[in-house]
DNA sequence: CTGTTAGCGCTTTCAC
DNA sequence: GTGAAAGCGCTAACAG
């Protein structure tokens, strides 16, 4: 029990053949085309006694470690779990580890640098909101091919993978403006956030198109307590808005809670909507309306780009072209009168 | 820019030294007691070439690849978040990295064996509470000291973290019954999930010790489509209880949601109570009372067992000591009349 | 078609 | 105290 594992020698060794050989035919090597013999006895021998490459071996002569760095602020919003699970999904199918980075409390620098610099990874997706812009040009500069901004886009940077957060505000604003809706407000998470800067756009983009009546509120947080707050300073101002659109859907839940504790019913008095959707929203009270985005591709989707990049590929921006998903709940309602 | 990056021979070159002694010196080696000068010398080189040792070569040489493979069934529940987040930092703390192994569709074991057969990790943290108990025997009898279950026992597998799920089963049916319940009815993942069976026993168990009526349901899941549809059927059922115990959180918010569609008031016809806290609890309506238990220890303290399987220790089994908390919110109060 | 020969960057005996 | 040399398991030139 427990034998060490069995290496290229031992497979050549069983096949009767070189070592070079085996590692040809078992990596598909243009220059190693055995007979149909050899190639089948090795892959043989390979099989049978579970012959697995050494990741470390192999990257160590290569210089290809097959891992990809995923840099997470933590799991503080759903968001951030599917980026992960859409990365190591497709990371996998590319034949990719993924190591985990996060800084919740920590230096994302020294995150970042411990990873890249101990040659455990040959990119690096960068999830994280909260490390400034000249920050991560200078990380970039040091490390030019192999840095993915994922959810977010820096000048400067030209791999990145976004989604259309825009055009999902103003399909919310849409939805709401087809529902007799004349005053709308937004409230969004921090404008250091760039998701939310592309969301309030595209909602006061929609708004002045659609020539409704439309305001934004930036909250300092986009979780449920800023939705919360946010709402609930919208809610006590002298002409509250018929309907509120929430940045994110922790935001949603914030807002809706508000409303409850102000004392406004949701959606009779005023309509509520959040960008992003999540499994629970068909539990809140009432079923809050959502606009779905698909938020494993973006981890999918930067995958493959830093494919691109460490097979020499050019960077790009990627704008995963998803239409957003307007799923009607129980929370928006025409207005009231 | 982009420069390679410097090895060991660089900072030997640069202090003037053999590359052995850099080595020995770094590291700490107690064969490698340099003279302060060189010991000097060499860490100040290393310092101003930001030199890292190259964790591929390390490994192939050590066999160690300061590395951890987290296995994980997706991130469908908030507790894998916690896991993850706890394995990460406590990893890193270490100096060890995490990888991320998912299985939500596909087969765990190709998962486990790709990443162990492959030389990648030192050991695995398995959290997944779907693969099979079999399985995961025959899978730590080929790799003995290597494998920590998370947030799960299995008979016959020494190394395992749990947390005390029975104890917060009790705590829930304590407050019920000091709020002055009699009847009281538990709603269960399945008993395919250890979890959901030692909550379950500690649920039974303190219901008769404090003499009390107490049924259980099991469910299909644990999610919230589980508790709601567990928390409709308990509800219709012809002498209901007066309080319900979700076993999840994600359950809490289906029961909670039942209740509403049922018109049944809670906490003034029916309390709910959830085993599990989670930040969304203070949004829901009403707020949820919960039990918190120490999610994120229990991936700390699985990272540290691992360290000691690694370093040749004996494998134990861990409950994580933390009292489970009770954080009294709005949705648990006295029995109607 | 297949084998030989060098290392990748590091740790680890064993010398001096 | 320090250096020399070997080699972990693999890939990549170059031979044949």
């Amino acid at each position: 029990m427990a034998q060490r594992r069995p290496t290229l020698r031992d497979v050549a060794d069983a096949a009767g053949v070189h070592v070079s050989l085996v590692s040809r035919v078992l990596r598909n090597d243009p220059r190693g085309f055995a007979s149909e013999a050899t190639r089948a006895r090795i892959l043989r021998a390979a099989e049978e006694l579970g012959y697995r490459a050494d990741v470390s071996a192999r990257g160590l002569r290569s210089s290809k470690t097959m891992t990809l760095g995923l840099l997470l602020p933590g799991f503080s919003s759903p968001v951030y779990s599917a980026i992960a699970h859409g990365v190591e999904e497709r990371a996998t199918r590319h034949g990719y580890g993924v190591v985990l980075g996060t800084h919740a409390a920590g230096d994302p620098h020294e995150t970042i640098s411990d990873l890249v610099m101990h040659g455990r990874v040959d990119a690096m997706l960068v999830a994280s909101g909260r490390i400034e812009d000249a920050a991560l040009r200078r990380l970039v500069g040091r490390l030019p091919r192999s840095v993915v901004l994922v959810n977010r886009q820096v000048r400067g940077i030209a791999a990145s993978v976004v989604l259309r957060d825009g055009d999902a505000a103003a399909s919310a604003v849409a939805h709401l403006v087809g529902l007799g809706h004349r005053s709308i407000c937004g409230v969004f998470g921090p404008s250091t956030l760039d998701t939310m800067v592309r969301r309030r756009r595209g909602f006061t983009r929609a708004a002045r198109a659609l020539q409704v009546e439309a305001s934004t509120l930036e909250v300092a947080d986009r979780d449920s307590a800023a939705g919360y707050e946010g709402a609930v300073r919208v809610l006590r101002s002298r002409r509250p808005p018929t309907a509120l659109v929430a940045g994110t859907f922790p935001m949603g839940i914030g807002v809706l809670a508000a409303a409850r504790d102000e004392g406004v019913a949701v959606p009779a008095e005023v309509s509520v909507l959040s960008v992003h959707n999540d499994q629970s929203a068909d539990y809140l009270a009432p079923r809050l309306t959502t606009v779905s985005l698909p938020a494993e591709s973006l981890g999918a989707e930067a995958v493959e780009l830093a494919m691109v990049l460490t097979s020499g590929g050019t960077a790009r921006r990627v704008v995963v072209p998803d239409e957003p998903q307007l799923l009607v709940r129980e929370s928006t309602a025409p207005p009231p009168r």
